[in-house]
DNA sequence: CTGAAAGCGCTTACAG
DNA sequence: CTGAAAGCGCTTACAG
């Protein structure tokens, strides 16, 4: 492929050395002092030939190169989970755009296994650095990518290699105790919390946050594991004296229609006949009251994570930057929460 | 920033030269000879250090790289747009992947001025070849990119450099006529276009399949410029005769909105009080029945643009691929048309 | 069968 | 004040 001009034709052009001509393009940071009348016409020159450097040499040779990585953990783009997806993304895009880097998307391996993804990974180096993002992550490749200096960043809390990983994440312990305490204040005392059958994070959090809550208020809170077959036993839960449930989000929202499925079933409703909460937002587009929940902050810990991904490239190690923040997701009140009578 | 271990050290530790560790892990493309054991001692130590090559140092050394950019002319990450949006880039990230390319992407200059969009477009090397989207494109910097070889793609049809940018589109004058057509079949002989006051090819498409199947049944079909101030005024157009609207439909929605707003502030519905169509998808959340128009196949765009950019990449000039395509918009048959009784 | 050399287009010390 | 050199980590002819 024919290429444009480079540093060596306006050299050539301008009677100057390329390393004279690279001093002067780089606007001069190391501070020669150079003759007016040289910077002018190696200037010229490249405009005249409408000169642009090559980004790659510049990485090569600098080592910088204004990219940053967003490796994210699945197959492929998300679109069933676009909902959670998207303003995260959003987030980062901004950011960087005002930061003035480039993104590079990296997305695991479809085939998923350990060296394929060991070495997709490690492809994240061409960026400056990298974000990292998914419900699950492989902890050997990041290790060593840590290990060996590269700078890291995680969309969410991560508790790997001993907690040393940057982070930017949501505070879903203290939004769940919260939501917790305003069924408390709306008398509920018998709450079931139904949650995925999947460790992770953001699920150890938010139960965390639940039990948290319920022993702030001494409150009967159980917690039941869904295990994506059939329906929970709404019928079971009110004989058992159950007021309110409280279920998880997830991206796929598998809980949530797991719990309208089965009140719909039973031909119930929330929160006419039973409380209703969910840790985040219900998925999008669906119909009935706006339900009670909190926000979850995705296009700020976008924004925040590549703010701290830009701190940790810089050479500059200026105050350090801190290396973990989790967000505070503002409570939604919604109308699926009502005063429970029965106290 | 440390770095992980290099072609060098390989070698070292084989005893081979480091040309040699290359080859063997460049998968031997070269087709050279080498002694079985060579070949493993190679692959041993890279295993054991852990070898990654430097992408970046690939693509200067080899001209490819495995990065598929997108240059989207936009200030930062649509939000606004994000219906239009998001499945493109769903699109592009999903045939990417299955060809094994990685995704950059860019970001038009904020400030907008020539200078900085030149520079920023060329950063577009970066990578093997590049996607364009956008509504507006700046000539120039695309002219360059060209003229140098660099393989290029846009998504959307365009008419620069006298039409021979490779692009992959959607067939907007045929979908645009049919839907004319549609009316001409329930009865409408009277309809008015509204269309945004702004040019791009994907409007000029619209407005001419609108003409065409205007023509084709000799149709009233009159165009209005919605300047973005104000509602239509469907009185008068009710006075004049018309019977049914057609809204050209664009990324924010604003014509669409425009007539529905003016539905409601004149106390009117569709198709109760007037038939409406739309050239395309209402913006999403539009409550009420589903207006009558076309998908547009944005998802299969993305990944068509980049099967085409990856095909121009590629060395192997195989049958040329086609560079200009233009995909379907499947019908929309909606609720939003009724009989027109005037006949 | 394998090594030494040149080169990709830059930046960064280091001499003059 | 400016040039020559080395080097970033690779690939690709080209010698042996």
């Amino acid at each position: 492929m024919a290429r444009g001009p480079r540093q060596a034709d306006i050299a050539r052009m301008s009677g100057v050395s390329q390393a004279t001509v690279s001093v002067v393009l780089g606007g001069n940071r190391a501070g020669v002092r150079l003759a007016e009348d040289t910077r002018r016409r190696v200037l010229a020159a490249a405009e005249e030939l409408g000169y642009v450097p090559d980004p790659v040499a510049t990485r090569l040779a600098s080592s910088r190169n204004n990219l940053l990585g967003l490796y994210t953990f699945t197959a492929t783009f998300p679109t069933d989970v676009a909902d959670s997806y998207y303003p995260i993304l959003v987030g980062v895009e901004e950011e960087a755009a005002e930061l003035g880097q480039d993104l590079i998307l990296f997305t695991g391996s479809s085939a998923g296994t350990r060296t394929h993804d060991h070495t997709r990974i490690h492809r994240t180096r061409l960026a400056d650095g990298c974000l990292f993002l998914g419900r699950h992550v492989p902890d050997e490749p990041i290790r060593e990518l840590v290990a060996s200096g590269f700078p890291v960043v995680y969309i969410g809390r991560r508790e790997e290699l001993g907690g040393t990983i940057p982070y930017v994440g949501a505070d879903y312990v203290s939004a769940s105790a919260e939501l917790i305490g305003r069924l408390a204040d709306a008398g509920h005392t018998t709450i079931r919390y139904l949650r995925e059958d999947d460790d992770a994070p953001s699920s150890r959090d938010r139960e965390q946050g639940v039990l948290a809550g319920a022993a702030a208020h001494r409150l009967d809170v159980r917690v039941d594991r869904f295990d994506g077959a059939g329906l929970p036993d709404l019928g079971r839960w009110a004989a058992e004296g159950v007021t309110a449930v409280v279920v998880e989000e997830t991206d796929t929202g598998a809980v949530f229609h797991a719990v309208t499925g089965a009140l719909a079933a039973a031909g119930m409703s929330a929160p006419g006949d039973l409380s209703l909460a969910v840790l985040g937002r219900p998925p999008a587009g669906v119909p009935g009251p706006v339900v009670s929940g909190f926000e979850v902050p995705r296009r700020e810990m976008g924004r925040g994570a590549v703010r701290l991904l830009d701190a940790l490239v810089g050479p500059d190690r200026r105050a350090a930057p801190e290396l973990h923040r989790l967000l505070p997701c503002a409570p939604v009140a919604g109308d699926t929460i009502r005063r429970n009578q029965d106290v």
